[in-house]
DNA sequence: GCCAATAAGTCAATATGACTGACATATTTT
DNA sequence: AAAATATGTCAGTCATATTGACTTATTGGC
């Protein structure tokens, strides 16, 4: 074991330590960039927000995939099968097989448009709430204790700096669905059940 | 559209005009809280800061496991093949597939450890390795912009939340991977190429 | 009323990344 | 020598995604 290398090891994880007057040593520094530690706690944050929720979904038969269109059907009753293509950026054929699934066994109600009746209109049905409100909650308590953990400016901020991650070109988009305007729907509520 | 729709669909994002006297608006507060667009920021933000690495590892056939494997390794030269499953939580099987294919194609080296010869160390080859900044530069890009602005403190701040996002049992494992300790194994460099 | 466009559903085939359970091999420890 | 350990491998399954082509129902323009 040379010099170079465990020095490259050692001095991995401390800047400090460097001077990086050679393109070798910037590479290096990429490792050594303590904000790599930021892209590995954005993954296992992720992992283990996820893991809640497909704990309670396993229960059901379900997946991911099925907690987020109930997710955004609940949030956005009267979406159209397009919106939910458009927001999940998902192909028809897999998003057919999980709302097939939450439409059979009752999850999710299809309603022909009033104006349009080719359209599916998707509304949750009291069942498909209970699932989604049980879903959200969980995720929410995780979120409120960890905004709680990390101070009291900590919402604004996380909203800020997880909005600022969206690509530039997403963020109208999720802008206006986080507000409530999926798509420029017409939405009216539905007789849920 | 009747004033009852019109008012369920326009106030389910106003939780100021709500009084939740019964469970029934209890159960809508939980989609009205505000914080349900944290969650939906957190799906978002997650998905367009995985896309970047994704299109460039398409490019060499690889996907997203392939990306979690390479980095780890990359942070945590001579890793043994059980560190990695215990990082990533996933199957020996799971693993196999993409570690070979990426040792198969030199990104990554196995050796055997020095002490005990079942062990296979990982380490990244400079091809690996140039893979893994590339990969590394463009999350950190992205991230670097998102912290700028969102504020002077939201580095620590964004730390602190997304390390309270992770679940208890899982933060000292965490914590110790960040700061350089994978597995208190005995990482020793090895003439990568 | 005819025809093109649109919304949605469906078919067939494929890829990735995960899983389980069993078993093989090399090596170390007891 | 036997047990335990680290890894590799086989066979089969599942969930989620993909592409491209095609069908059906409905709408809107001419």
């Amino acid at each position: 074991m040379t010099d170079i290398f465990s020095d490259g090891v050692a001095g991995r994880r401390n800047p400090a330590a460097s001077k990086s007057s050679t393109a070798a040593d910037a590479a290096r520094d990429i490792q050594r960039h303590n904000l790599v530690g930021c892209i590995e706690l954005f993954y296992f944050a992720y992992r283990d927000f996820t893991a809640d929720p497909d704990a309670i979904l396993a229960q059901y038969g379900f997946g991911r995939a099925h907690h987020r269109v109930l997710h955004f059907v609940h949030r956005n009753p009267g979406l159209k099968v397009a919106d939910l293509l458009d927001i999940l950026r998902i192909t028809k054929q897999s998003l057919a097989r999980v709302l097939k699934q939450l439409v059979d066994e009752g999850f999710i109600i299809q309603r022909a448009g009033d104006e349009d009746r080719r359209e599916r209109r998707l509304y949750v049905s009291a069942k498909g709430t209970r699932l989604s409100d049980k879903l959200t909650q969980i995720q929410l308590k995780r979120l409120e204790s960890a905004l709680a953990s990390a101070g009291p400016d900590a919402e604004a901020l996380a909203r800020s700096f997880l909005f600022a991650m969206i690509a530039d070109k997403d963020r109208p988009q999720v802008e206006s669905l986080i507000n409530g305007n999926a798509a420029a729907n017409t939405a009216s509520d539905c007789g849920s059940e």
